[in-house]
DNA sequence: TCAGGGCGTCAAGAAAGCGTCAGGCCGCGT
DNA sequence: ACGCGGCCTGACGCTTTCTTGACGCCCTGA
């Protein structure tokens, strides 16, 4: 049985996500601020939390910190609409996936179970995926049927793949790329998802696995 | 874990391999001579054996033969520099893999980690590789119909053709082959991959066995 | 619906990596 | 001593890759 915790400080959203997830068969756990949720998280020990920025006693950032101090659970974020940095800094430390309120609880449900799932794969990610026609082997750095990719293409979907399914920001794709000095520099980015959505996407202009998630950064679903 | 038996009169020998293998990961069993060896062996049943010829007490072909009178375990050998006629008969008596003394503990690894996968993937040991119009054979030092390559062109061609069809980079190659001092300077490579098209390539200007992998390495590719 | 920022794409110059050639050095056998 | 084959080395031009700026479209939020 797969135990999640729920951390808002909303209690009609807390009761909502609680009765619809328990019907889709999760044990759920509850929490309404950041100290509750740190010693929830501690006593059960949930398979994955899913995390309320705006909490009122302190930064959810602060919560998410305060977990990731001790444990690698997955974690979903929830934001406002407009919250942008607050998203963008999640992600960044450590945040598995976010959600925009409002939001559908099928959509949460989704999310949950593809973080789930990545988690099983081990923390050295994959290293082979499929995408489209193309076998990509990030360890053997070889694409069947062969595509010939230069090394900034190779480090970039490198990246993209050991954490494919996964969202990774520009910042994190910058700074392993081309360092920390880049870190605000997209047009890079731009340039070469670009090229790498021409090498391996049927349809270039329209990637169906190389995807934009605008503001944020890019994830590759296989 | 992967349990290796390292056999070797020397003590010394035996003692750093058995602290630089432990390091890596591997467990390690040892014995001095050839009686000890099949000993060992028949008790401990190890994944793999390091196997000295020059033992005190009875030729190390014939603690090879013993060995493989009932077991297909992966068995490195070692020999003096010069003892080629032993080579030779340990490779024909069933040996994966040779080093010739001194070598390099990384190598050493190197070869038990090729030697192992090569067991795992079944029996398409990579010791010969048809190229073009060429049979590469490694373990015989051949090449039909017959080409003249220099020490140096051979010493290179071998370790491309023991891994073919995966990438080898540059400081591999150079480490191999000129040795650790020598990481950095790739005009080396340049020189000698050039010659090896030109004796073993179509158009050595458009190669399509030896390939180049820009700011990485080189493949061989049957 | 409109404005603004983010994004995809193109093109061109700069930089780096690579293949090739030629000459010098050294050791070997004659 | 001499020629020869193999190795080392630097230089050169070419190709690939990286960088950079510009432009127009699309999505988002007001």
């Amino acid at each position: 049985m797969m135990r999640v915790l729920v951390v808002d400080d909303d209690p009609s959203i807390v009761r909502t996500l609680q009765i619809n997830l328990r019907i889709r068969g999760y044990a759920v756990d509850t929490a309404v601020d950041g100290a509750g949720a740190l010693r929830a998280a501690l006593r059960v020990r949930p398979d994955l939390v899913v995390l309320d920025l705006g909490l009122p006693d302190m930064d959810g950032l602060a919560v998410l910190a305060g977990l990731r101090s001790w444990s690698a659970v997955p974690v979903v974020v929830l934001t406002g609409r407009d919250d942008h940095a607050a998203k963008v800094g999640a992600l960044d430390a450590g945040a598995d996936d976010y959600l925009t309120k409002p939001f559908h609880v099928e959509e949460l449900v989704a999310r949950m179970r593809a973080v789930a799932r990545r988690r099983l794969s081990g923390p050295s990610g994959v290293s082979a995926v499929r995408i489209g026609r193309f076998l990509v082997d990030v360890a053997d750095r070889t694409v069947t049927p062969p595509v010939r990719l230069t090394p900034t293409e190779w480090h970039l979907l490198e990246i993209l793949v050991r954490r494919s399914g996964h969202l990774v920001t520009h910042r994190e794709l910058l700074r392993e790329v081309w360092g920390p000095a880049y870190e605000g520099s997209t047009n890079y980015l731009r340039q070469y998802v670009t090229q790498l959505r021409h090498k391996l996407e049927e349809e270039p202009s329209r990637p169906r696995h190389l995807l934009t998630e605008q503001g944020v950064g890019y994830r590759l679903v296989p």
